[in-house]
DNA sequence: AAAGAAAAGGAATAGGTTTTCCTTAGAGTA
DNA sequence: TACTCTAAGGAAAACCTATTCCTTTTCTTT
């Protein structure tokens, strides 16, 4: 095609300069503070600006800087529960930077992360972050070296790129601590699939930090399954005829414990008082909506993808950092463990 | 700063040319499959090309070509539970057009909206996308004239900008025609809070439908209350006080159909023997995890974000449509109302 | 062999901005 | 008066690509 074919072309600095009577490279010095010039002329130049609308066209500048003020986000899970969060910090992180962020969604096909790689590429982001919904390391995105990037709960199989992911295994501690805190003492744990390297990892948190505590609960007292509240319910039942005197139970997420919830009513056990109950992740509608509502370990995924963000930055600044971030876990308190509400 | 402070230059048009042996032009044409030129030559431009891994730096292309193949997406919801889906689908029909989508989440304040279109119009979008989580008409996003905007999930109070929603109308007439279908006829609808475009139409649709089909329920036997399982728990109680033989309960989302449920369970109704029972939304985690799993309305939202996408990129090819659009609701039977499952 | 046509590829321009280097004009000094 | 110094601002290069318009080479044809 020609050049444009249509409508109104957006003011540029050129239409600025005339209408201030200067010359391009004046007006772009008045407008970006540089250079010697009369007050006079750079308040011409400024009124000018403003009397146009004009805002310097960022095309040309990242051309000219080699730097476009831009990165990439991709996701293999598609805008899901944890990779929002975790862009929504991101995004808050590189907004205030003036920063803009591309968003990509994999869908989980390899074949369509590498277009989108291939596109954000040519783009010439800044840097990548790459989100996804499990944090088991993953083949690494395999980018050109001198473009950074850095993962996001998820972590790459070359564990020298650096990766943030929440730390599960406080996660658990933070749960365990919390009930013995409130006097319990024959705790049980139902669990997500044992496959999961974050189900395996709040287990483990959890029975440590009870083990520690003098409490007993090992390892194989825990019950995996699936992450549905149908196994919830399944489990709770299990959980019940094996351990009758049990008072606390500990969810590997707040979906697991809605089940928990469901079943313990049926069974006619209250919550908190007969058995009391914390989740995991402080899924807020699924938490609140609980009766009665949820105590839950929040990942603070917002933080996760702030943190990762910072890192970014300074990677294109030129400090890559290295290796593993975690984030700590907050507990948050309602009424299935006691507390408030 | 001078140019860029760092690492190793990525290879430009100009290098592949150097390495073939031939000048720019032609480089860029052989690149392009453009002029004339020996095949021999394109040829030996392309190896090169691949040698050095060239990709066209895209700036410079949206320079030249004034489209940047880029669009703005701005969302009010903090990518939340209605917006991702719209997103998911505007990006998919954007992202294989090549056309690549900035994320900006305004978190419902005005002013970082205005600084983020501000920002997107510096970046030189060929358009916009504007996202919401209800459907009321709000300001227009005003941005200067040129610049194509559809609004998804939400409408502008400038009725002839272009927008996309769901029918929520239709929804409820579809849930009402399911349960009548089903051999239903004392229905009860339990609705969100009655200031809620979304609400009120949802009603009303379920109300037209079934008196159309001969079955007695009027606008004001609808409760409405709060998005909240708490109110949905609430409801049935007074539903159930009030009009004791109901056999069918409309909601007007999922999470009111779960709270529905549960109090249905204590009070000793059977879901789907004694009160069958459809939700809205299909917001999976909720309706699989009931039990049993609920019958939904499905907005299929990520139609709507599609077709948001689809006049968007219609507008920017000089075609800009105007008015309204409404996307079908479609039912997903569960158990809940006596389906498979 | 000469002339014309077609094929192949090069040079230059445009796009919008920033920065470096120069020019001009005025003020100050010897 | 002649010189230097500084302040103010202009001209041009650079960033990278696509396209238009030319020039050169090669082939056909008479």
């Amino acid at each position: 095609m020609p050049h444009r074919a249509e409508a109104a072309r957006r003011t540029t600095i050129r239409d600025v300069a005339a209408q201030a009577g200067v010359s391009i490279g004046t007006a772009s010095k008045a407008l970006n503070g540089q250079g010697k010039l009369r007050p006079e002329t750079r308040d011409r130049v400024a009124a000018a600006a403003r009397e146009l609308g004009f805002a310097p066209n960022v095309l040309a500048q990242a051309l000219l800087g080699g730097r476009t003020y831009t990165v990439g986000m991709i996701t293999t899970d598609s805008f899901g529960r944890f990779s929002i969060p975790v862009m929504l910090g991101a995004e808050d992180a590189l907004g205030s930077g003036q920063v803009s962020v591309f968003m990509c969604d994999t869908r989980d096909d390899p074949a369509r992360e590498r277009r989108y790689v291939e596109r954000l590429l040519s783009r010439r982001v800044d840097g990548l972050i790459v989100t996804g919904r499990r944090i088991e390391p993953r083949p690494s995105i395999g980018t050109r070296p001198g473009i950074p990037v850095v993962y996001a709960m998820t972590q790459s199989l070359d564990s020298d790129e650096p990766a943030v992911i929440p730390d599960d295994h406080g996660g658990g501690q933070l749960a365990a601590l919390h009930l013995i805190g409130a006097g319990r003492r024959r705790l049980g744990h139902i669990a997500g699939p044992e496959r999961f390297l974050a189900a395996r990892k709040r287990a483990g948190g959890f029975c440590e930090a009870a083990v520690s505590a003098g409490v007993g609960i090992s390892p194989h007292d825990v019950l995996y399954g699936e992450w549905s509240e149908q196994w919830g319910r399944e489990a709770a039942r299990i959980l019940l005829a094996a351990a009758p005197g049990v008072d606390a139970i500990f969810c590997g997420s707040d979906q697991l414990a809605r089940g928990v919830s469901d079943s313990l009513r049926q069974l006619g056990r209250r919550v908190p008082d007969d058995i009391a109950l914390v989740g995991f992740d402080n899924w807020e509608p699924m938490a609140l909506g609980a009766d009665p509502p949820l105590t839950s370990i929040d990942m603070c995924l917002e933080d996760v993808g702030r943190r990762a963000a910072e890192l970014l930055l300074a990677a294109i600044d030129g400090e890559p950092p290295h290796g593993l971030t975690t984030v700590p876990c907050r507990l948050i308190t309602r009424a299935s463990s006691g507390g408030p509400g």
